[in-house]
DNA sequence: GGCATTACGCTACGAGTCGTAGCGAAAGCT
DNA sequence: AGCTTTCGCTACGACTCGTAGCGTAATGCC
């Protein structure tokens, strides 16, 4: 996880089998127990290492399941589905497929709670998990500039601002439909949610 | 907080002021130490009152930092600026400035967190924060129906649906805006928000 | 093969927090 | 007065934290 890149080739390698056996270990955890009563230790005993082991790798409880959290948004991928409105109902819906995950909804939010005190959580949250979703984004809105359905955007700083306005109305209402009202983002409440982002609320039929 | 009106109304009865008092060091609290450095017994000596004083009114942090939290919303309102569009930009610019107060940051994900293992939380948050915002949606949408700016809906189970979507478009976009992406909610970016809200994405200019 | 270097498992430890119990005193009501 | 409930205080066992120290295991370099 951490690029140890060029540095430090001589000596005992890191066992990658700890890696990925803590990380696992860390989201049967957050099922299990929650992240309020998530303990190091109790991880490191179900991954069958020793507690010492977790703290050489990880800081500490926020960036260990900052990390075993952002695996759960790996698969997330942008399938061609031939229209913008397919393409954001087809993401949405695999987005809110994650965050309706026990592992994911005690998680994320509890890091982000911390982050909101520690520059180093967020910018970790940042690159690992933000721009991972940021990047679908981009890749949706290029692919409806090419097909017509948006118009190109000249200037450049305007377009970042747009990329950032849509990944935070996105990304924040499905969090606030699945975590703060308690309720599933369903197909019905997507195809909603899309028409409104494409169309506003003024043309609502 | 908790009410206690036709019940016991012999002995000794809880000093109100000693509420007041843990609430604001609760909020000094968080702003200071942040959630997970709180500890009740440091709040206890902020508001000058015993330990277990706490304890007899609060189950725990999560309920205290939610009464604590909630109490900032109080001062949320929605003046009638003349259009929709002003409405919404003139609550949003509200609401942001609430979140980006740091014992709104730190305080609310974090309970939010929590709630996602406890449904008393999930509640006690619902009435106490949420609904008070919800409100606010209700309220505006009725005024811009009154002004013709929205299309009525005659259907109450459609007109439901609809004001959970636009309050988790709002409320969802400005959390993550100020949490997760970590830049403010100015009114640059909430007069793009408000457009994209209004008009959609396929009529920017 | 031998050597330096790093990672690993294990144990133990002081420090800090948790939530509760028990007590005597204070502040209301009837 | 007497009754009832709250308050402040102290003390307590249980738990978690994060680290230090040690001997052992696994690699690269000579």
């Amino acid at each position: 996880m951490q690029s140890r890149t060029p540095a430090s080739r001589t000596g005992r390698p890191r066992s990658a089998a700890a890696d990925t056996a803590i990380l696992a270990a860390t989201r049967e955890a957050l099922v299990e127990l929650g992240w309020s009563k998530l303990t190091l230790g109790d991880v490191a005993t179900r991954a069958g290492v020793a507690k010492t082991t977790l703290y050489r790798r990880w800081a500490g409880k926020p960036e260990l399941v900052c990390d075993a959290v952002a695996e759960l948004f790996d698969e997330l991928e942008l399938p061609d589905r031939g229209s913008l409105a397919a393409d954001i109902e087809g993401v949405v819906l695999q987005f809110a497929a994650i965050l309706a995950r026990p592992e994911a909804k005690s998680g994320l939010m509890a890091v982000v709670a911390e982050s909101t005190r520690d520059d180093a959580l967020r910018e970790r949250i940042r690159t690992s998990i933000v721009e991972r979703q940021m990047r679908l984004v981009l890749q949706g809105r290029a692919r409806a500039q090419s097909r017509g359905e948006l118009p190109p955007e000249p200037d450049p700083e305007e377009s970042a601002r747009t990329v950032d306005l849509i990944f935070d109305v996105v990304a924040g209402a499905v969090v606030h439909r699945t975590l703060v009202s308690g309720k599933p983002a369903d197909e019905e409440w997507v195809r909603d949610f899309t028409r409104v982002l494409l169309l506003g609320l003024t043309s609502s039929a």
